[in-house]
Parts: C-alpha cells; sequence; structure tokens
RNA sequence: GGGGGGAUACCAAAGCGGCCAACUGGGGCAGACUGUAAAUCUGUUGUCUUCGACUUCGCAGGUUCGAAUCCUGCUCCCCCCA
C-alpha cells in the first residue's frame, strides 16, 4: 500500500485550500510518511449543537476524504465538550445549553451525514469529552498559562468585539485552548478548518510545541459563500443547501448563485478532476447559464444519483421555466372540508402558514386553482367527493388535492 | 461595591399619553421582468368570521376616558468607575 509521491498528493491536497501553515512541513511530513509507509493523522473537529450538515461544510470533508483517498488516517472529532463551550463566533448570541444527550444524538446525525461524503469505514470517530472531561481545575490553570491574554485578543473576533465594547466571556478564550489540546492530545499531522479557525488551529501547533510534540499543519479551506453570494454559507442567514436536501430544491438552489460562485463551486464541492478545473473556469465565464446548470446537475448527481439529477433537470424546465404544473406531482387525499374557502384549503395543506397569509398571496396573483388565477380572496371552490383540485401558491408551491368523503 | 444605559414584531432600529398593528432598513413572501429560484422595479409582511374585530411592544401590577409611551415591583442584558 504504497503512497503516491510526494508531488502528486500536494496536487490533490492543494485544490481549493486557502492556505497551508506551514507548506514546508507537510511537504516534509509527507516525504517522512511515503518513506515510513506511516500515514498522517488528519484531524478535523466539529461542532454538534447544529447537525444539519450542508455544502459548506462539505468543502471540508471533502477535504478530509481526500487524504484518506490518498491513504491517509481521517480523524473526526466529535466537539462534545468543546459544544457546550461554543465557539466564540462573534454572532455572540448566547447559545442553548445542550445535554449531553442531545449532543450524542447530534453527533451520530452529524456522522450519518458526514458518511455520505467520508469513507465511513476508514473514519476514526473519537468525542473530546474523553479527555477533556476528565481535566481538574489544576489542569485548566496549567494549560490555561500556557499562553497570554495579549495572544488572545489577538484573534480577529476578540478584538473586534473589544473595541466595539461587546462582551468577551472568560470562558470564550478557553475554546481555543480546549480545541488546542484535542491536536496534543491526538498527536495530529494536520488539521482541517476554515479560515475563520485559523487562530485555533495555530493554537494548536503552539500547544504541540510546548507538549515537545512535532506541530501539525494548518490546512485552511474557504468559507464557502451562500446561495445570497455574499455571506457564507450558514444555517442562520438561510442561505445554504443540505446535504439531505431534495433534488429539485438542490438543483433549484444552485442555480440561484451568482454567476461569479459557480466555478468555485465546481472546484469546492464536485468531484469534476482538477485536470479539467481550468477548462470548467472557462465554460462558467463563456457560458454561466448552462454551466450552472451543469453544477447544479452534478451536485444532484452526487448526492442523490444519475436518475434524480435528470428528473430535477426536467422539474425546473417545466416549472419555473414554462411555469407548468409538475407532472410528478403527488395527491393529497382530504376529506371534504367543512370550510370550503380557499384560503383555508390553502393553510391546512401547507400552502400558506396562517389565513391572513393565503389572502394575501391570493390578492397579489400568487394562486391558481386547476390553472386559473384567483385573485378573490373569499373564493370558495366548489367540489364535490372525487373531485380533484391542483392548487399552486407562488412559484414552486403547489398540491394536488383529492376530496374524500 | 458605586454610577449609568437598555429590553419594541424574523433581525436591526424609531416611537415616549390618543393620529400605533406600531416609522425605517435588512430579511421573507408575491407580481413584473429575466438564461435563472440572480439583479432590478412594484406590492406585501400579527391574527381572524377583513370596509370591521381581536391579541401584541421583557414579566406582573397600578394611574388614566385612553398607555409601547406615566408610576411601582420583578427578571434579564450592557457600559463606566472601584
Amino acid at each position: 500500500m504504497g503512497f503516491l509521491p510526494v508531488e502528486e498528493q500536494m496536487a490533490v491536497i492543494r485544490r481549493g485550500v486557502v492556505e497551508i501553515v506551514p507548506e514546508a512541513e507537510l511537504v516534509a511530513k509527507l516525504e517522512r510518511s511515503r518513506a515510513t509507509g506511516k500515514p498522517l493523522r488528519i484531524k478535523l473537529g466539529c461542532d454538534p449543537t447544529r447537525p444539519d450538515l450542508h455544502l459548506g461544510h462539505s468543502v471540508i470533508l471533502r477535504k478530509l476524504r481526500q487524504f484518506q483517498d490518498l491513504g491517509h488516517h481521517a480523524i473526526l472529532i466529535i466537539g462534545d465538550f468543546t459544544g457546550m463551550i461554543g465557539d466564540p463566533t462573534g454572532q455572540n448570541k448566547t447559545r442553548p445549553a445542550l445535554t449531553i444527550e442531545d449532543v450524542r444524538r447530534n453527533g451520530e446525525t452529524y456522522f450519518e451525514q458526514a458518511a455520505r461524503i467520508l469513507d465511513p469505514a476508514k473514519t476514526e470517530i473519537v468525542h473530546n469529552s474523553a479527555w477533556l472531561g476528565t481535566m481538574t481545575f489544576i489542569d485548566v490553570i496549567r494549560l490555561a498559562s500556557k499562553t497570554t491574554v495579549a495572544r488572545m485578543i489577538e484573534r480577529d473576533d476578540f478584538t473586534k468585539r473589544f473595541q466595539a465594547n461587546e462582551p468577551i466571556s472568560l470562558h470564550e478564550f478557553l475554546y481555543p485552548l480546549a480545541q488546542g489540546q484535542d491536536s496534543v492530545h491526538l498527536r495530529s499531522d494536520v488539521e482541517l478548518g476554515g479560515t475563520d479557525q485559523k487562530f485555533n488551529l495555530l493554537m494548536g501547533r503552539a500547544l504541540q510545541k510546548e507538549d515537545g510534540q512535532e506541530p501539525q499543519v494548518a490546512l485552511l479551506m474557504p468559507l464557502l459563500e451562500g446561495t445570497d453570494g455574499v455571506q457564507k454559507m450558514s444555517k442562520s442567514y438561510d442561505n445554504y443547501i443540505g446535504i439531505d436536501e431534495a433534488p429539485n430544491d438542490m438543483y433549484g438552489k444552485t442555480l440561484r448563485i451568482t454567476d461569479a460562485q459557480t466555478a468555485g463551486w465546481f472546484e469546492l464541492l464536485t468531484d469534476v478532476p482538477t485536470a479539467d478545473l481550468a477548462a470548467v473556469r472557462a465554460r462558467c465565464a463563456a457560458d454561466p447559464r448552462n454551466a450552472k446548470h451543469d453544477l447544479a446537475w452534478t451536485l444532484v448527481r452526487m448526492y442523490h444519483g444519475t436518475e434524480a439529477a435528470d428528473a430535477a433537470r426536467a422539474h425546473f424546465e417545466r416549472t419555473v421555466i414554462q411555469k407548468e404544473v409538475p407532472t410528478d406531482l403527488e395527491t393529497t387525499e382530504v376529506p371534504l372540508p367543512e370550510d370550503g374557502r380557499l384560503v383555508a384549503l390553502m393553510a391546512a395543506n401547507g400552502l400558506a402558514p396562517s389565513l391572513s397569509e393565503a389572502r394575501r398571496l391570493v390578492q397579489q396573483g400568487g394562486v391558481t386553482v386547476n390553472d386559473l388565477k384567483i385573485t378573490d380572496p373569499a373564493f370558495v371552490p366548489e367540489v364535490a367527493v372525487g373531485d380533484a383540485l391542483v392548487i399552486k401558491a407562488g412559484k414552486r408551491k403547489f398540491v394536488r388535492l383529492r376530496f374524500v368523503g
């Protein structure tokens, strides 16, 4: 089980990477690993407070997978302990304190989803509560003595908050230390992280040196921009595409990204061969429309298969471009309602959160019933048992109701 | 320990006795347009039995014909000084 030549490994590793600190150390580690036949230990920590993975997470998980494919050893840390501290994100929202069970369960969900990207059989899963949870107060004080306040507030996020007179809780200083301690404990060779993690990863290096270990290399991946093209992909900005997302949604949401994002998404999110990336980039510039459709198709194919990808493309053509009711619409059987108003049917069948909202939709011309536009909010469709009704609300919400006795 | 400031709808932020379901911006939704679920423009954005009614402005009381706006207590948050 020989390793590829170092330069070939580096070509894979470099794809999409923002920074490798320091790159020379990584090359040296790879060379030694190849010479001794010993795989490198690649560490990735994850935050189990939000278990739903989206394409933003996939960037870094894919990178870990690439290391696996090169024959290295992947360690996925479920941050069940650090999750209870909460990484200072600058958002600084008080996070709900999760119970151990919550965190455990989230961790499992996380891994189930991550397994769609990683090679689960070759992934070592660890929980950092195993070693962080057993530290005593004196251990923590010793750990804290290894860095300084000045060093801490160098961290970009802390600097900003400090200057803006925003609160910084003392425990937030412990987060980078805890994460660094993970590296010490696992004796990691490489840690993967987003660019926002740079400080934390470097802290790992510092603590490893303190411990007399060879420090890990920090490999930083870009933060993927969300579908709004502005902010990083995040559930809280609602600009994300989930890994579990249904094919049609995944396809449609992908088309919503800006043209400028397309090429980057190919590089970071898809399995398009690295050698082809230059051609892909050229195509994204020359023919953004079709390039983006291909991107959407590719992503759906990766997560749902070729058939689903074809179907999603067809669905998009029909419903969005030609504004037709989808042919694969499922029929929901409902009893003949007492309140037969259109707005009531909409609210009862998930087309609108409330009657008022349904009314607004109707008044704004966003609703059709059996392809007929309805603008009267008091409209009552005449239906009898056995009749079917297709209600369309907005561009992409449809429902077909069949009335039963 | 002392002093000051604040809590308003999804978020931010006005309002400071009636004209407030509550300015404005962001976000969301809809319509037009478009290669697109982008951009742009327009409308809309508490609930309901919608030309009207009802419940909202940290929580609980009180003053008043009438309060998000005044008073009292409580809870939480932030800043400054020590």
